[in-house]
DNA sequence: ACTTAGACTTGGAATAATATTG
DNA sequence: CAATATTATTCCAAGTCTAAGT
């Protein structure tokens, strides 16, 4: 690491070759031969398996670089030779990157997030060409400023029935009437356009058509061209050197000025997010390490900062809802890895204590104290049905809730039966609806009803049920039983805890004979816990129509088993005829359908429709929950490693690397 | 003690890449 | 081999939670 181009900027790097040296398992990026160079520990072939906990972790990060491998060896017995796919430059480098073990690297000291740090900062969409498409006031084109132009071009982009617009309580009036109060504001007191209501983008609607029209016809040699320049910006920019290692960075493309898309009923939907300048860029490098170079012309960023508490790289502040936001390295990095671990760390580690935590509040529901027997309440709630804490909201933002912001309005008592209709708007204005039969849960459940029935007596229906709990205080008494112990570590522990339940026993699995099977029984498991976090998506038109044609599929394939069995009922009565009727005249049907061959298509077909209505079942039932956020962000890797093992099932089947 | 800014995880939809099928 | 289905990745909004400020 003593070579003088070490102190070269990583940005200056910009025509570099990436090679990887097969051989010696050494990763470089060499200025044509000579040069910077990184040496990386290679991640060996065989996994040593010894250490147990962090090994599923491990599996679950490693990459196919490991499949090649193998793949090479099979071929050896073939007399085939099968050439490894040829790998793009950035597959290269990113094999790279994944031979790195992290997991057996060094934490930082205590309170660091690292030690050193280098990298490239931010990339920046070039700034706007106007098309000189007009828009229409009253039939009249009227010219625009270039400014002008491109905010009304990003108001012809909006599709009259796009996303969000449609949700009840007139979305797309909201969204039009914050784009007009800022572009109201651009074009002036004087302008020549005084409503929206007078104006028609349709024009520049149609021109953004016809762009993406033409996108979507380029040929072949045109798309490489494009992937030649995404590669090439990736390359230069998309890569930090974290403690001497390369790490691929998350988000390192500054975001474009747009419309502001909120969730749900988003008061702000349809503001001018504004165009972010590098000058408003503040970078965060190590102090040994030479600041990235701004790569705008002219340009440089607004801050350099170093401070190795945080690991964020660049940040910006964001005009629409006045946050910060950061550039980070993706979630597969070692920062991500290291964190992520300890996550499910601490969810382990409630398992251990979870009894005396339930105790606490099972204790508690009874209490005089109402403070306490609101938190008990909560408690019950997040454990058994798992809701998020739900802090305070602004009235800047969409109306949503958790668990300590739940309303009366809310909750829905049914003057017969027990059960309870718990009904809100969640994270991303998801909808939460179930009827709940508290006293099912546990014996504790019919304490829990009669609370919140007595919390909701005398309240407004706009009233918090819980108005003495609030999430910090919620936490700082969780963290008083178990440190480092919070309200969201009990959605990762019962949903680890459930996914852990819910997986079939290897004995079983392992007699299933296909893969495919294994994976059902997988997906199952995985689609309780999205249900347990009700984790939804919208079902869009094409799933929708999908669905129908593969309905119609499978009601063809059984039409066509039942005309093979008529095929075969015939078959066998001529055959019966025939031999009644003397051996003579059985010649006469030697060329209807054999016996054995009919029987043997049914069967075929038999098998046909089962997997297709297997196929139907499962993606019906996936229709509306979606598997992605627990997986990615609940489900332990080592609980789901573990299970991969024991039932013989390749774990890259659930894992995919980049 | 209370409020707010900052930092980081979680989340669904859009989009790109890849696999499968007709 | 093109059309289509499936899967992975990107995007960026929206949560949680800590720490700093007052």
């Amino acid at each position: 690491m003593s070579d003088s181009s070490d102190d070269l900027p990583l940005s200056r790097l910009n025509h570099q070759t990436v090679v990887r040296n097969r051989a010696e398992g050494v990763v470089q990026i060499s200025d044509k031969g000579k040069g910077t160079r990184k040496k990386m520990r290679r991640a060996s072939c065989h996994d040593s398996g010894s250490d147990g906990e962090i090994s599923a972790m491990k599996r679950k990060k490693m990459k196919s670089a490991g499949n090649l491998r193998s793949g090479h060896n099979e071929s050896a017995g073939n007399k085939k030779v099968i050439k490894p796919k040829e790998l793009m430059r950035v597959q290269r480098v990113e094999q790279g990157i994944a031979a790195f073990e992290w997991w057996n690297s060094p934490d930082p000291p205590e309170g660091k997030a690292w030690q050193t740090l280098e990298h490239c900062g931010m990339t920046f969409e070039p700034q706007y060409k106007p098309h000189g498409v007009a828009v229409l006031y009253d039939g009249v084109p009227i010219s625009l400023t270039p400014y002008q132009e491109e905010l009304a071009t990003f108001y012809a982009a909006m599709p009259e029935d796009g996303p969000q617009l449609n949700v009840s309580g007139g979305q797309r009036e909201i969204f039009q009437r914050n784009f007009w109060d800022d572009w109201h504001k651009v074009l002036g007191k004087s302008h020549a356009i005084k409503s929206f209501d007078k104006c028609d983008f349709s024009d520049i609607s149609k021109h953004l058509d016809r762009l993406k029209f033409v996108k979507r016809a380029a040929s072949d040699a045109e798309k490489v061209v494009a992937r030649e320049l995404r590669d090439d910006c990736q390359l230069r920019s998309g890569y930090a050197i974290l403690d001497d290692h390369l790490e691929k960075v998350g988000n390192f493309r500054m975001e474009p000025p747009s419309l502001f898309r909120g969730r749900g009923k988003h008061p702000k939907t349809g503001v001018v997010k504004l165009r972010v300048e590098p000058d408003q860029v503040s970078i965060n490098c190590g102090a040994s390490r030479p600041p990235p170079i701004c790569l705008e012309l002219g340009r440089s960023w607004g801050e350099i900062k170093h401070d190795d508490t945080v690991t964020w790289l660049s940040t910006w502040h964001e005009n629409v809802m006045q946050s910060n936001k950061y550039v980070m390295l993706a979630a597969n990095s070692s920062l991500k890895g290291k964190s992520d671990f300890k996550k499910f760390q601490k969810a382990m580690q409630l398992k251990g204590c979870i009894e005396r935590v339930r105790h606490d509040y099972h204790k508690n529901l009874k209490s005089k104290d109402r403070h306490l027997k609101q938190q008990a309440t909560t408690m019950w709630l997040i454990d058994t049905l798992a809701l998020r804490v739900g802090g305070e909201k602004s009235e800047e933002e969409a109306d949503t809730v958790g668990c300590c912001s739940l309303r009366v309005e809310h909750f829905t008592f049914h003057k017969t039966g027990k059960d309870v209709d718990l009904e809100f708007l969640g994270k991303d204005s998801i909808l939460f609806k179930q009827s709940i039969d508290f006293a099912g849960f546990d014996e504790h459940g019919q304490q829990a009803y009669d609370n919140i029935r007595e919390m909701c007596r005398s309240k407004k229906k706009n009233e918090q049920v819980f108005e003495l709990i609030e999430p910090t205080s919620l936490n700082a008494h969780l963290s008083s039983i178990m440190p480092g112990l919070t309200a969201k570590v009990f959605r990762t522990y019962n949903a680890s805890e459930t996914l852990q339940n819910q997986l079939p026993d290897a004995e079983h699995v392992i007699e299933m004979r296909s893969i495919g099977d294994k994976l059902i029984a997988y997906n199952e498991a995985n689609r309780i816990v999205a249900i347990l976090c009700n984790h939804q998506r919208t079902v869009s038109a094409a799933a929708a129509t999908g669905l129908e044609a593969q309905a119609e599929k499978l009601e063809q394939t059984q039409e066509q088993k039942i005309a093979a069995t008529a095929a075969y009922e015939a078959a066998t009565i001529k055959k019966r005829e025939a031999n009644k009727s003397k051996q003579a005249e059985a010649h006469r049907f030697s060329k209807l359908p054999d016996e054995k061959d009919v029987s043997r298509r049914i069967d075929i077909w038999t098998e046909k429709i089962k997997k297709l209505e297997i196929d139907l079942r499962n993606k019906e039932e996936n229709k509306e929950v979606s598997l992605g956020t627990s997986k990615a962000n609940y489900l332990d890797p080592r609980i789901s490693v573990a299970w991969c093992k024991r039932c013989d099932v390749p774990i890259e089947k659930l894992f995919s690397r980049p």
